[in-house]
RNA sequence: GCCCCCAUCGUCUAGUGGCCGAGGACGCCGCCCUUUCAAGGCGGUAACGGGGAUUCGAACUCCCCUGGGGGCACCA
């Protein structure tokens, strides 16, 4: 069996850590195997969308060094697909149609919870008659269409990770797979395109994990007895514990490209956070991690993203990476920084020492501050006092590079 | 509230019944090198959440508790 896999990013965004994890996973698990990795926008909540993050999210994975095999796939050209697959389900009796209006759905859920059950829904419109549909109908009411769960018995499926899955169906009510302005839902859309598109490994994170039964159904009940393997990936946690968000710093892979983050350190510590190769390798660099790469050897636990360890990575791969590409890279800042009077040969200087010293090219960018601006330097207080106080350009840059 | 998942140093992890009086890495603390900062070298600090059970023997198997996380939407 050919390796097809997927990462399917919601364009409501920019691209997190915990995205770009599952994105990386995905795309080692792939090269590893020879198979093919597609990207798959799932846009079908437009009001969520907004094309600036499409082109966004495949520029911080073609930064990041995740090349696609195939044109990516976009959900919203594809809704015909999906409707016609509710129709089925319609026809079948694997889903039905309901006209709850919100404030009905927000009393039942409120009673729901009241009585100690999960939000969900009681199944009301279950078992409407075709007269009462097309009275509900005729009122103007919205209609959505449901997938009907079954009432009990278990649901299983197998994890790569985690092993057996199983949930009650009775703690799974029915859910809506087509909104009330007639636009399909995760749910449907998902199950259709993994089946479509021959999915064989889904690779997500974990807070998916009970969508699966849900997903699985509606393939099941699409007419397939083909199951993909999963394998849910253990969160990324702040250093509270909490889910990554925004307002604890840097959460999308742009931000730590701007902070001077190169991409083979965040691609090397972001492989690091969730598996770890059967040798105490730790730096390594792309072909290195997907020889070694295996869902297998992922961890069970969440991680904490640790801002520290990447810094160290990131030092190391200043350091490991040739002088050239390393002054290719902060010229940008530099020239940000210092306008078109750039100085090459002080450029020079400066990753030169640079890349002995620092961790990230921000710092590195610092270095040049007192090469550059002669007094005004910020390297870490008097560091390199007599250095710095040397007053031509040329002597700093001779006493730099003798030193 | 209900459901699911998870549980080794502060953090990332190795570990699949004896090789573990638990290994590596980051961080932290010393010392060395160095005119100073880094880098580097050497050393140190620090963990199997608790209780049962199985076994000649449990970090590794099972159960309970506790703790943490996730899910329960006309988001994905």
């Amino acid at each position: 069996m050919t390796v097809r896999v997927r990462f399917s990013p919601a364009p409501s965004g920019e691209l997190h850590v915990g995205s770009a994890r599952t994105a990386l996973f995905n795309w080692l698990f792939a090269r590893h195997e020879g198979g093919t990795f597609l990207v798959r926008i799932e846009d079908t909540d437009v009001s969520r969308t907004r094309e600036e993050w499409v082109d966004a999210i495949g520029d911080t994975l073609r930064w990041l060094g995740l090349d696609w095999d195939e044109t990516p796939w976009r959900q919203s050209e594809r809704i015909d697909v999906y409707l016609a697959a509710a129709d089925r389900l319609l026809a079948s009796g694997a889903a039905y149609e309901c006209f709850d209006t919100p404030e009905e759905l927000d009393e039942m859920h409120a009673a729901r919870k009241a009585a100690g059950l999960a939000p969900g829904y009681d199944g009301r419109g279950r078992d409407l008659s075709a007269d009462d549909r097309a009275r509900l109908a005729a009122e103007g009411r919205p209609r959505t269409v449901r997938f009907r769960t079954p009432d009990s018995g278990p649901s299983t499926f197998t994890d790569v990770v985690r092993g057996e899955v199983t949930v009650e169906w009775s703690t799974i009510s029915d859910f809506v797979i087509v909104r009330s302005d007639g636009s399909p839902l995760f749910f449907l859309a998902n199950a259709v395109d993994d089946l479509e598109m021959g999915i064989t490994h889904v690779v997500r994170g974990e807070d998916l994990i009970d969508t699966t039964h849900r997903v699985l159904a509606i393939r099941r009940a699409l007419g397939s007895d083909q199951v993909p393997l999963y394998a849910h990936l253990p969160l990324i946690l702040q250093a509270d514990r909490a889910k990554l968000s925004k307002r604890h710093g840097a959460v999308a892979v742009e931000d730590f490209r701007a902070r001077g983050v190169l991409s083979e350190a965040l691609f090397n510590y972001l492989a690091l956070l969730g598996w770890a190769p059967d040798d105490d390798r730790e730096v390594m660099d792309r072909a290195e991690i997907v020889d070694a790469f295996s869902l297998t050897r992922v961890t069970h636990s969440a991680a904490i993203f640790d801002d520290k360890k990447l810094e160290w990575i990131n030092g190391e791969w200043i350091r490991r990476l040739a002088h050239d590409v390393i002054v290719d890279r902060i010229r940008p800042f530099a020239h940000d920084r210092y306008g078109v009077g750039l100085d090459e040969t002080l450029l020079d200087a400066a990753v030169t020492i640079g890349q002995e010293r620092a961790s990230t090219l921000v710092a590195l960018a610092d270095q040049m501050d007192f090469l550059f601006a002669g007094d005004g330097f910020t390297v870490a207080d008097t560091v390199w006092a007599d250095v710095a106080t040397v007053e031509q350009p040329a002597a700093v840059l001779d006493a730099v590079i003798t030193h």
